[in-house]
DNA sequence: CTCATTTGATTGACATGTCAATTATGTATG
DNA sequence: CATACATAATTGACATGTCAATCAAATGAG
């Protein structure tokens, strides 16, 4: 039953695209920002956060991954990257051999020292400077929503 | 004078987060529904949608980029696969030798009208369905808001 | 007209992302 | 133990994106 509710409307459209479109803006002008300032990608930077937070600067591959919400292929493809240029290193697991932990090295935890105060005065400046405190209030309910809704199985077809 | 302000908050910094990181599975999920549904990427849409909007289904290389919002160089590229795959093709400039015009294709037409119904439904499970109708309308008003300080002068170091 | 500069567009090199194998190791079951 | 299956991670092929040349045609100053 239930027929197909309708499409969206010329505004909700609108407001769809520069949603996108401004994250998009965003994510660009942040990026530029840190790779000016200090020669790291943004991916880079979400690795090196979470193995600076991580016991012991190290964590297995797996976990990483799933920490920063990426697929294993992309990160090994990453790490590959980071690992030429001295940021990080891979050990073999001791409980797994299947396993590999990734290690924070010096250059890799010396850069994201130097990165993380020009990061996050560029997060202030371009996203927090820009809003009310009560759109930032806004904006977290906002993405729950979007986030709880995109969690839920997606329904296509039998609705 | 006024010396630099404070950093994010933590409640900021985790707003800023999900927010990227929410805009950033929406984006993947749309482009997977898109995929799936028309073989079409969202690049692919964005040129189609572009084209089937123009005087005569054809434009200029610039304009073209200027209206989705994309370097040049990134739409030669793109513009090179899609004209492989015959969805546009490429014609000389009558009013300036040097310019390219950029015309829709018949499959490139096709494509884009079996892509848009589904593509806007998805647009409505995925987003519109997220949100109250007050949601929509905080949504606009934030992007709008995120959007003017982003075309402002970045003002770095002078403030 | 001529030469330097600007403009429109493409190209090549390379970073990043996705998908479908592949490899090797762990786990479970008869 | 042996076979089947699941899991950890990597790899290769390819699509996409960025940046810095490159190239040719237009423009403009002398």
């Amino acid at each position: 039953m239930a027929r197909t509710r309708t499409l969206p409307t010329a505004d909700e459209l609108r407001v769809w695209r520069d949603y996108i479109e401004t994250a998009e803006a965003l994510r660009a002008a942040i990026s530029a920002r840190l790779q000016s300032d200090s020669a790291l990608s943004p991916g880079d930077y979400a690795v090196l956060l979470a193995l600076s937070e991580a016991e012991g600067h190290r964590m297995r591959s797996s976990d990483l991954a799933a920490r920063i919400h990426w697929e294993r292929s992309r990160l090994s493809h990453h790490l590959g990257r980071m690992e030429k240029r001295g940021l990080i290193a891979r050990e073999e697991c001791v409980t797994d051999s299947r396993g590999a932990e990734v290690v924070l090295a010096p250059a890799g935890e010396s850069a994201f020292h130097g990165a993380t105060v020009p990061h996050l005065r560029a997060v202030r400046e371009l996203f927090v400077d820009a809003l009310t405190p009560q759109q930032v209030a806004a904006a977290g309910e906002l993405v729950a929503a979007l986030r709880a809704h995109l969690a839920q199985p997606a329904d296509r077809g039998t609705e």
